[in-house]
Formats: structure tokens, sequence, C-alpha cells
DNA sequence: TTCGTGTTTCGTAAAAATGCGAATTAATAT
DNA sequence: ATATTAATTCGCATTTTTACGAAACACGAA
């Protein structure tokens, strides 16, 4: 038996959490098949608030999972590499696949 | 570009959002790394209120995750394996690993 | 029936999450 | 300077989540 919460269960929760919501897992569904996207472009094709999108996507930026770079007028995102690696690590060994 | 917010998404959300307390974390751990539990034995570890464990496995059941059957005066939980194996697959697909 | 063990549910309080429209910001062009 | 485009933040309302202790429940033994 494990004897406490360790980081990994945190660290694993905090990945959880960020894809517990259904908009942000197809946020981060299309940002792992495509190199980038624009936040007008995702918008496009969900059927939320372009306000409550930046929401989830403030979140996910929290999570450490995308990240965010200006290009004027428009926004572009993109996986952050280094902690997606981490979340498919840990998601792989919890999930024992 | 996927068009809509698949059943897929909503049902890896549904999972994550299971996964995303730690200590829920935590349980799924112990619960997949040996057969059963008794909800004392849990709590002998972790640093919460019995009735809060009561409520997180609760949520774990709600998910579909976990299911508990009455040994009295004990319960005893243990992995669904069939929606174990569904959250498996979701996020080995989701992850690409 | 009562009693004891083990656990859950309830009630409460506070915090967090979710959704929207309005206001604001950021960058560039004119 | 103003105007435009794109996006975020803010304010608000509502719901959900999280944590705890008390109350209640479930079951078997006496």
């Amino acid at each position: 038996m494990n004897k406490d919460i360790s980081d990994t269960h945190i660290r694993l929760a905090r990945y959880a959490k960020a894809m517990s919501h259904p908009i942000r897992v197809y946020v981060l569904d299309v940002l792992s098949s495509q190199k980038c996207c624009y936040s007008g472009d995702l918008s496009e094709y969900l059927p939320i608030a372009k306000s409550t999108l930046s929401q989830h996507l403030k979140e996910l930026k929290e999570s450490g999972l995308i990240q965010g770079e200006i290009e004027a007028p428009k926004i572009r995102y993109c996986l952050n590499k280094e902690n997606w690696n981490e979340a498919q690590e840990l998601f792989h060994q919890f999930l024992k696949r």
C-alpha cells in the first residue's frame, strides 16, 4: 500500500483537472493533431461564447499543457511539449498501458 | 479539424474529472495495484475525514471507475474493470502513447 | 430487540468552476 | 490621434466541489 499522496498523484490530478471539461479535451485533441491553432479558429467550431473559450484556454495555459504566442492581431496556441510529454508519461504509468 | 465535441471527448472528460483530485488518484492507484481494498484501510493512510473519503469514493463510483460490495460490517471496493479498461483505451488514444 | 462496527449521508460553509455579455486590452493600420 | 481586429478580463449569477462533524444507515452478533 502506498503510504502517501505523492507529488506524482498531485501532478496527475492537475493534468486530469485540465482535461475534465469536454471543451478543453477538444482543444487538446486539436492541438495534438496539428502544430498550432488560432483562438478564432477554435471559436468557430465550438458552441460557446468567445469569452468562455478564453477562460478554458486560460485554464489550459495555467495547467502548463498549452502556450499562446501573439501574432497580432491573433494569438496562436500550441501544446507545451515538455508538459504534454510529462502528462503522457504520468498517465501511461498510472494506467499501466 | 474535428468538427464537433464528440462522445469520446465527453467520456474522456468524465474520467478525467474523476481523477482530478489527488485523493481520488491515490485511491485508483491503490486499487489498480491490488485486487480490492476496504474503506477503513484507505482511511487509515489518508489525511482526511472518513466522511470526506466517502464522498470521494462516491464520485469514483458515479464515474463508473470503481464499485463497492458490502461485506458486513465493511465495504470492499475494487476497480470496475470494464470502465477502467475504457478509460485506459480513451487516454491511450488521446495521448497517443 | 439492542448493541457494536463500519460507513454513508446530511447540513453547513467556503471555495472553485462554469457560462454569458460588457468592458477592456493588445497590436496594428490609417 | 482614431479605428479596426482579435482576444482577454471583468462582473455577475448559478452550480458544483471540497472539507468537516453530526446524524443516519447497513449489517451481523448477542
